[in-house]
DNA sequence: GAGCTCGATG
DNA sequence: CATCGAGCTC
């Protein structure tokens, strides 16, 4: 099974570039953030086209996110928070009897802030939504943009980004301890070395050559399913093409036999 | 001689287009109208690229007009009222002698609107402007957008359209006086059966497979130079392209033997 | 329907 | 740098 995540920046405004993208890797499923749309104007037909589904959770303007998948999906769940979420940042599937969590993590402003504690709250309900759920000794899928670099090898300037959102200590504690519940970051499996990014500022000029980036979309699996990945890359080209999301793809293959 | 003119609302969002249609017709000159950008951000570079050379007589976000040549131009004159112009809607040089108006005349907004007095004033004062700089035995073209239909024929629903703007009795009248002077349609003299429109609105679903449009484009020229056109036509399909302006293009052909 | 500006967000 | 509205024009 060959599963990708994107953070789109607009899923319209990438369309021409999503589209492209499927057609040469057609990954089984891709989880898609930041879709900035309404469900009602997802572009669906043009993933249709491609012998795709669609099921989307978006809202207006900002957020949205959505399981594109080559195979139908059950028990969908659109709300993270039991209140009911304000904000278009979770969707969870399965897809062949896998829980697949796609997760766009508030980017939190500024440390101190009010946004800074809603994205840790985010990240606490996620991890009790997860741990409350699920068992590690299952398979579980959780992916999407965390917007929290885990290492220092993680972000480009290690020194200079301490304590920065998306490289504070609070963030990365609680990070740290979906990994301690039982998920493995596949990517980091197969790249141990560090020094690869999947983020990289518009406002940074040639910020992708001068490799000043970020790594904040993963791949989470459980055990089971993490011991499985054969793969895991990341698209650096996609970042460098035309109209480009500021994001790319992060891409993992997992070896399931018969049953995937 | 090839002379074109096009109201690309747009220039830089008709780039794409602008260049792949120079590139197959290579016409000597062509007038912009509806550039919608200042002088300082024409994309002039990429018009030198095909050897083309830019006059520019832009604003801000509205109007602007430009003059696309493969030969240099004299005599350039940005100013058709003699306070100067508050909008960019007059542009002309001459190319081998051969004196060159391009204008975008305004639209009107409603018949009895203070726009509509604008639009009529504008007409009257170009008018003058020919009329005493200019004569009809000698060679001249004035061409662009003028935003009227002058005759029935014109329009796809001539009752239905009767007395609104763009194919109003005042303005048809004000149109006929260049006429009278001495201006002829070159368009209409290879084509005097109309039903040739040069402009449909986005908003009508189907325009053109339906003609439901507007002839308010013209290539104007005097009798010296009418007698030589040996052909003129509408490009209908650059309006079916993909991105396209909601005009399209309409070109001349002059016979000028050795001189041009 | 499709351009434009502007102020917002990241 | 590149999204998004809102409000404007044609």
């Amino acid at each position: 099974m060959k599963l990708a995540t994107y953070n789109a920046n607009s899923v319209r405004a990438r369309l021409p570039l999503l589209c492209d993208w499927l057609r040469r890797e057609r990954p089984d499923l891709l989880l898609v953030q930041e879709t900035k749309v309404r469900d009602e104007a997802f572009p669906v037909r043009d993933f249709e086209d491609q012998g795709y589904q669609v099921v989307s959770r978006g809202q207006k303007a900002y957020n949205g996110v959505a399981l594109i998948s080559r195979r139908p999906c059950r028990r969908i769940l659109r709300d993270l928070f039991s209140e009911g979420d304000t904000e278009a940042r979770f969707l969870s599937a399965s897809f062949d009897d896998i829980p697949v969590i796609n997760v766009y993590v508030p980017q939190g402003f500024q440390v101190g802030s009010e946004k800074f504690q809603d994205k840790l709250k985010f990240l606490e309900t996620l991890l009790a939504h997860v741990t409350d759920r699920y068992r590690p000794e299952k398979p579980l899928i959780v992916a999407g943009d965390l917007n929290v670099a885990l290492e220092p090898v993680d972000v480009f300037d290690p020194e200079g980004l301490e304590g920065e959102v998306g490289f504070h200590a609070e963030e990365r504690a609680v990070l740290r301890r979906f990994m301690d519940w039982g998920l493995h970051d596949v990517f980091r499996k197969h790249h141990p070395e560090g020094g690869h990014f999947t983020f990289w500022d518009y406002r940074v000029p040639n910020a992708v050559k001068r490799r000043m980036g970020w790594r904040v979309d993963y791949i989470l699996a459980t055990e089971p399913l993490s011991r499985r990945c054969s793969n895991a890359w990341i698209d650096v080209a996609a970042r460098m093409l035309p109209k480009p999301s500021d994001h790319t793809f992060l891409v993992a293959e997992f070896d399931l036999g018969d049953s995937g």
